[in-house]
DNA sequence: GTGGTCTAGACCACT
DNA sequence: GTGGTCTAGACCACT
């Protein structure tokens, strides 16, 4: 689960999910403080700016609560906002991808055919990993 | 079908998409003129140069091939090509959708699920609109 | 023996080269008249503005000279001149493709490897067509 | 190893040749930052966007890696890439040469010694040079 | 008129 | 600071 420097999403971005994932999964609970900016970047090799974006994107999600001179801290309801989150972004990728496939004149069928084999191979490799 | 500035998707990206699907619509059939760049331009309300990195992707992609001084042709098999292209662009946005949603923790019922309901919308949207 | 309009070689550029090759296989003999821009501009389906310039590169050659009012006429020693040009010509090519292959870092045993097979490959589709 | 802008061989792709070269020499090697558009289009005296355009070009034969807002890495197997390509070039430039002597009426043997001349010259001229 | 290249300059996302 | 996109405008080769 480590960042993929080469991959066209954004570090920042990479980051947020990871800990939104880590949240959800139960590693972080409510209470918990989040591990600095600083230490967090030296752990991912990453620019501190960039967790910094992160975390604001968490915190903008109410996943988090700055506390000034504290940290970073994990909000009650956490696990709930980043699981409705997830869905979320996972929803607007999929209609994303629907909507490309059917402009470009693919039927719903080979779309769907399309994501079975995704899902499938997804699915697969994860067992592999997990 | 129009164009959308405000997209992350860049606006030659957008151009060339558009082109494809019209491509393997069969708007535009083997050995037909495209439009030249600066008519397409006008049309679309873009710098020249914006049409000029789309006609340049499509003919890398073997879809058309210049004639200079007279012109981009759409070549034999570009239906074929356009078609296959775009159900790799399709595949690919739907594994890092769905690699995204079961990395973020979410199960595969409801990545599935998430789908059910993106293409259900897309289509009845489509519907509508065509 | 036809143009290609799909290539990336000007077409006036295969007009030119093909005249020239019919000159020195003594298919136009000194004296003859060549077709006319129009009657070739058909033959050939392409502009008789660029018969025109193929034209011009061929007078400009010593090639042919022109009669007003009466056409082209292929000159005295038009057929040595066409070898002579054309020798120039390969050598031009042959030259930027061995310097290319050199500043790329390639070695002149490559280089000549490359050339081996390139030229392997042509005689013997030639071989066939003839 | 300048760039000549009066060369019928665009700036960029010139750039991009360049830079080939200079990864399969081992200049860069894997990992290795690029210099950045802003300072290569400085030392070569042209636009950054020309820089761009070759950048965009080694990109998309996977000899590096965009991360924005870092710069572009030399991938892992990129001098590999760059010699296979600069083989499928000169291969593509002799195939050109040769078709086109053939075709002109010139034999297999005046081809050859055309090219013996070729690679001796520059040969010559690079053993001073380097 | 048509495609292709280049410059100058602006603006944006990311680190 | 670094890469990526876009505009406006110029110039060139080819038909």
């Amino acid at each position: 689960m480590a960042i993929n420097p080469n991959s066209h999403v954004p570090v920042f971005r990479q980051i947020a999910h990871h800990l939104r994932a880590s949240i959800s999964a139960g590693v972080y609970r409510p209470g918990d403080a989040l591990p600095s900016q600083r230490v967090l970047a030296v752990e991912m090799v990453v620019n501190p700016n960039t967790v910094q974006r992160a975390y604001e994107a968490l915190e903008r999600e109410g996943l988090v609560t700055a506390r000034r001179g504290l940290g970073l801290f994990v909000s009650e309801r956490a696990a709930d906002i980043a699981r409705a989150n997830s869905l979320a972004v996972v929803g607007e990728l999929l209609s994303d991808a629907v909507r490309s496939g059917l402009s470009a004149g693919l039927t719903a069928q080979e779309v769907q055919e399309s994501f079975r084999l995704a899902l499938d191979q997804s699915v697969a490799s994860q067992g592999r990993t997990t």
